[in-house]
DNA sequence: GCCGTTTTCGGCCCGACTGTTTTCAGTCG
């Protein structure tokens, strides 16, 4: 029987154990590295990289060549790579897992290994705690501590949760706005993941500048809901909040600002990239300035903008900081101008109390909308609430509204449900009479998601597709969402003109990131929709936006930057 | 292992922190 292709996380999980368990056994730096950079891009890979490989096309891919290519064939045609079963056999199967514990890295872990006969986590917490550990030179009774306080807080294999964007932007931007009003502070502003505004995050940076930096970071410990100190020096502090969330601040001089913002947003990889190339032109790139080798001075830079300029790049929007092509269309002068918050014209997936679990009227709903400087709303209740003539009552109710808030639009849709066997749940007759369709998977998402997905597109009467993968990003078990091939998604969406859309609520954000950019390349309309069910969710749009921009896309790219009747000569 | 406007060979980002090293290796971001 023919073995399912990997999925590209899957692929990324076994190269990336490849890589921990090559460095255990002390094997060339440069190689391991090569490994998890070849991990981190077939991860980010919005098609099969696997599919690609056998086709062999994955070493076109950056970061993947001729070796590494083979090894995925031998992943998709055997399970799992060779050299990868070759190591796993050498090493026992826990001692990888050391690596997670905190100031243990590949050398350390081969010491205990080796030198201690430690080889799974219960033997190393009872080593730990008869003192054996420091037995080897460099671990120290500090070192056992650590490595037991680790053990208690959580079990080793499994990962911290990261926090959602749409919890930690507000958080971020409070702090940004209560450090900025001190009068030590200069400049504040957020940095890392959540300033490129990534799905999810581990903690939430800030940088500032300020005239006296102890009076600041004094002030930031000190902030109300800050639950614990974790560390309080002299240009940086760390603290949890209330809600459990890792607050860092780092003060700076102000001439190096620039260079320091750019280092601390990140990613890794886009600053890798950016040095690498920068290394070739005998420029040295740090987060203090850039180094002429020639010359031997170095230059500081106040804003990211003179130094993306001086090394030769447009500005890049932190949200395509990814090494994702940025830096060459950076350089080539083809960054897309990307799609901005105020650009939305209307709501195009939204509910309303007709819908159980709403908890606002269709006229608050489209009043909120229309303080928001929309010029529609769609009112998409779920399919499963309108049966029994209620469907034609909500209709009167939307036309009732309709007229009172004109030239405001109120519009009549639905969110019906992809059925098991990929029919819908609502009679073509109804639909054939509502202005716009959303269709979603709500349940069996282990039951051909693809073919039912497809079969959805295929109708006539479907606008767009509705969180294509059900992913819900706090729930571990459903983070990853159902198994959709959103490569044919994209090609039959692209061929009948049915839209995919960016779902903004907090816990969903589907179409990920690199999905929706495949969609834009393919000429899919992309709308950035709530789903709100209240008014106040109304407010998740700017997640969509970012997320849009994550994903290169533009206004035009955008379906719901234009008005309603705009959109109403592009329904099929 | 990957890669190329110095190179198909010989490079490969950069700096801070930590613990126990008495001069820095290992780890981390």
């Amino acid at each position: 029987m023919a073995l399912a292709l990997p999925s590209n996380d899957a692929l990324a999980v076994q190269l990336e154990l490849l890589a921990d368990l090559s460095e255990i056994l002390g094997e060339d730096g440069f190689r391991i590295r090569a490994y998890r950079t070849a991990a981190a891009r077939v991860r980010e890979t919005a098609i099969s990289v696997a599919q690609l490989a056998l086709q062999g096309q994955a070493k076109e891919l950056p970061g993947i060549g001729r070796t590494i290519e083979a090894k995925i064939v031998e992943a998709a045609e055997q399970g799992e790579i060779a050299a990868l079963a070759k190591r796993r056999a050498e090493v026992p199967a826990e001692v990888a897992s050391f690596l997670q514990l905190p100031g243990v890295g590949p050398r350390t872990a081969a010491r205990i290994w080796r030198e201690l006969g430690v080889t799974t986590t219960a033997e190393l917490r009872a080593a730990a705690e008869q003192g054996r550990l420091r037995e080897l030179s460099g671990l120290g009774a500090t070192s056992e501590a650590k490595i037991l306080a680790a053990l208690a807080d959580r079990p080793v294999g499994t990962t911290p949760a990261r926090g959602l964007l749409g919890r930690g932007l507000p958080v971020v931007r409070e702090v940004v706005a209560a450090l900025a009003a001190h009068p030590a502070a200069v400049r504040v502003s957020e940095a890392g993941s959540i300033r490129r505004r990534r799905e999810t995050f581990r903690d939430l940076d800030v940088i500032a500048t300020a005239t006296d930096a102890a009076a600041l970071i004094a002030f930031f410990v000190e902030l109300p809901g800050v639950l614990q100190v974790v560390a309080h020096g002299d240009t940086k502090a760390t603290v949890v909040t209330q809600q459990g969330l890792r607050l860092d601040l780092r003060v700076v001089p102000p001439d190096c600002f620039g260079s320091l913002l750019q280092h601390f947003t990140g990613s890794k990889e886009h600053n890798i990239a950016l040095r690498e190339e920068a290394v070739r032109r005998g420029l040295s790139v740090s987060e203090y300035g850039v180094a002429v080798a020639e010359s031997g001075e170095t230059r500081t830079f106040e804003t990211e903008e003179e130094l993306y300029a001086f090394l030769g790049y447009a500005f890049i929007p932190p949200e395509l900081r990814e090494n994702a092509g940025e830096l060459e269309a950076a350089r080539g002068g083809t960054l897309p101008a990307l799609v901005e918050a105020g650009d939305l014209r209307g709501e195009l997936h939204c509910h309303s109390t007709w819908s159980a679990d709403g908890k606002d009227g269709i006229e608050d709903m489209a009043r909120a909308a229309r303080r928001n400087g929309y010029r529609f709303l769609v009112v998409t209740d779920h399919s499963h609430y309108l049966r029994d003539g209620r469907l034609h009552a909500q209709w009167e109710e939307i036309a009732e509204v309709d007229r009172r808030l004109r030239p405001f639009r109120v519009l009549r849709g639905i969110e019906a449900n992809i059925k098991a066997d990929g029919s819908l749940d609502v009679p073509d007759d109804d639909l054939a009479e509502l202005d716009w369709v959303v269709a979603s998977l709500h349940t069996s998402f282990d039951r051909s998601p693809t073919e039912r997905v497809l079969a959805a597109i295929e109708s006539p009467h479907v606008d767009c597709i509705g969180h294509l993968t059900g992913r819900r990003l706090s729930r571990p078990a459903r983070a990853a969402g159902a198994p959709v091939d959103v490569e044919r998604v994209v090609a039959a969406a692209a061929a009948t003109g049915t839209a995919l859309e960016i779902n903004a609520q907090p816990d969903r954000l589907d179409l990920r990131d690199v999905h929706a950019r495949l969609a834009g390349e393919a000429g899919v309309l992309v709308p950035v929709t709530t789903d709100a069910h209240s008014v106040a969710a109304l407010a998740y749009a700017e997640l969509g936006v970012a997320q849009a921009r994550r994903a290169w896309l533009t206004r035009d790219q955008v379906l719901n930057t234009r008005t309603w009747a705009q959109i109403a000569r592009l329904r099929r």
